[in-house]
DNA sequence: TTGAGATACTTCTACGCCGCAAGTAACTCG
DNA sequence: CGAGTTACTTGCGGCGTAGAAGTATCTCAA
């Protein structure tokens, strides 16, 4: 498995977007390859020769396609020749995963931050479980995730569960700190950027991205590239009115997305109405069991998922809706109430929207924030993420 | 103003994005054109020189800017080389503009569609009113624009208003009949390219467009490229709810966009509040000189066009929203309805967004379809619309 | 079995288009 | 009037592309 000399970092760009190709729709064989990159055939195969004497890239199968002709020689990179890690930070812990190229899981760790989450107890943090984590693995890259804003994928410009006031540049310290290079970014652009290249919207143009869970995240991918900006995943989509009798969220909004579908606000719901405390997995087991007011709560924020989701596909013209997050599991248990909700809110005449329910926990987090660290390396060979 | 022997259609891809750079954002100096197409200064001036050659491009007045150093030479395109006519069709009338290559409107003409709107009909109208329109002088493309949905830029697949059913490849026929090459799009989309390349939101990479007037209209750029897809234009905006307490439109759905906004709407709950019929310029009047009935209709009209606004900001991150129509006006009258149904709907930490009302009568959508001309030609040579 | 047809891939060449570096032009400022 | 600054030009080396011609490897039918 040597790389050769010839590494991701010195490859050329014409010869990198052909690697990024097969990494993303992998495998293809050359003329395939050919018709994804608008190129010739014979380019095709000039780039990947230097992929393939270099390692990177290499034949897989014998790649039956059944018609007449030659047969195809289906390409794919080589996954495995790289490890990255991925951090996601909440504000008292760090859930951390091991992953090759393609994100692909290889272990797991987690565990509290250590002091009082300044900034150099929560890289000292990081440090030490990118380095249980990796258990020795030479690493190409480290990717973290939070909640808040990351300006150049380097500097935490906002971090409210951390408690920071003021830049941090965390990329440049936990470079420092673990030897490796790093990347921050926002947790739910970093999950967007899983999905989009390696999740359930791979291949995807157009896709936008509803995690469920303690808060509402969105994201949302347009023309093949995510769509950033300041305001992006920090959380605008959670307020959106969803239901006009629907309960309040702590900022006096009546029916919003946080109020409707937060796992908690369902807690809460359903505890009020029943009279007694329940997790919130209890809680969608009631509302399977028939408890009546469970069944309706849930119900209700199923319906307003679809309404959520009619709106986002309406807005945004977005063919595919993936569903993720901790508290995912809510779509699963009332699939019929968010086809309900999306059916009232979308024009039956006009193209259905796919609604993807992709299970998401703090290790779907992590392994978003590797890919960012992915793309970075890929795209760029060092410094921060550029496009997509 | 001869165009030399390189025109547009000869262009090398590169040269071609340089005159597309400048006729967008020009006049620029070189040295402005190799930032934003991220090419050195000796590129742009290779490239430029075919094109100030041939006569597509020209150096524009002194250029001052005041500082140190050599001043810069702004280069500008020839807009007045190439002759545009575009025509928006209703169900019963055609709107047709003559413009220049930057979509300037240098005359109009509108008329009834003659015979009974089958495609002859309709093609035989479109010819005449390009004819009179054009007035003798060359024409370098024509574009139409209808409600409804055109394939390819071509081939009518759906138009509602005229009655058609089955493909009708418009293009073709109107090419046919006018010897000038004919593109087809659809309305509102049309509208966005024109605000786009050359309205209220010129240069910008991301914003939206909503049209206020007989119907609700929404178009998309991201990332500096229109979201096209199926349902693209055809109004699926139009039924999102903005108001649980709203009238009712004819799909039975409550507050939605169009029981909301749709002049006719507005009017007919005018009428109803003040027993009298008014037409929809003056149930505004009305609304300004303190009717109460229209100064509540107007008034709720108003902000359910900020939520509307602040819905489309918070799902799709553009910073810019710009309003248009024959109706728009509306948000003129009641500025301060708008911006109390945006701020009740986005949060105020987020970045604000920027309302652009632009007044928008039939020769507006008529630049529209003259503006999917222009594109076509100056990103292709010929054949239909490729990207942008 | 064999040849025709089809599709995949390779090799070679011409050229568009790039960055870089060195040189020139035209201004401001001291 | 010269130094400094910015805009632009010119020439060179080279990357990367399409296109054409050729090769490889299959299916299918006679």
């Amino acid at each position: 498995m040597s790389n050769g000399s010839t590494g991701w970092p010195s490859l050329t760009p014409a010869t990198r977007a052909a690697a990024v190709e097969l990494l993303r729709h992998g495998p293809l064989p050359r003329s395939a390859l050919a018709r994804r990159l608008g190129l010739s055939a014979g380019s095709v195969t000039r780039l990947v020769a230097p992929l393939l004497a270099g390692g990177l890239v290499a034949p897989v199968g014998p790649g039956r396609d059944g018609g007449v002709g030659r047969p195809t020689t289906p390409l794919d990179v080589v996954a495995t020749g790289h490890r990255f890690v991925g951090v996601k930070l909440t504000g008292s812990h760090g859930y951390a995963v091991l992953t090759d190229l393609r994100s692909t899981v290889l272990s797991r760790v987690d565990g509290p931050l250590p002091g009082d989450r300044s900034p150099s107890d929560v890289v000292a943090g990081v440090a030490d479980l990118v380095a249980a984590c990796a258990g020795g693995a030479a690493l190409t890259g480290v990717g973290v995730s939070l909640g808040g804003r990351a300006a150049d994928h380097r500097v935490v410009t906002a971090a409210p569960y951390l408690g920071w006031s003021g830049d941090v540049d965390l990329g440049a310290l936990v470079t420092a700190a673990t030897g490796v290079p790093a990347v921050v970014d926002n947790d739910v652009l970093a999950l967007t950027r899983a999905t989009h290249w390696f999740g359930a919207a791979r291949g995807g143009d157009r896709f936008a991205l509803v995690t469920v869970g303690v808060g509402i995240g969105y994201g949302l991918v347009v023309h093949d590239r995510l769509v950033d900006s300041d305001d992006a995943g920090v959380g605008l989509v959670a307020h959106l009115r969803l239901d006009p009798l629907g309960p309040l969220c702590a900022r006096g909004h009546r029916g919003c997305a946080e109020a409707m579908l937060a796992s908690g606000k369902i807690r809460d719901a359903v505890a009020v109405g029943r009279g007694r405390v329940s997790s919130y997995d209890e809680c969608l087991d009631l509302a399977v069991a028939g408890d009546p007011v469970a069944a309706r709560v849930v119900g209700d924020a199923g319906r307003a998922l679809g309404r959520l989701v009619a709106m986002i596909a309406n807005l945004t013209m977005v063919p595919v809706v993936v569903l993720s997050g901790d508290g995912v599991r809510l779509a699963s248990v009332a699939p019929e109430a968010v086809a309900e909700g999306l059916a009232a809110e979308r024009d039956p005449a006009a193209d259905p929207v796919a609604v993807e329910i992709h299970p998401g926990g703090f290790d779907e987090w992590a392994r978003g924030a590797a890919v960012t660290a992915i793309q970075s390396f890929t795209l760029s060979g060092d410094g921060p993420v550029a496009r997509h």
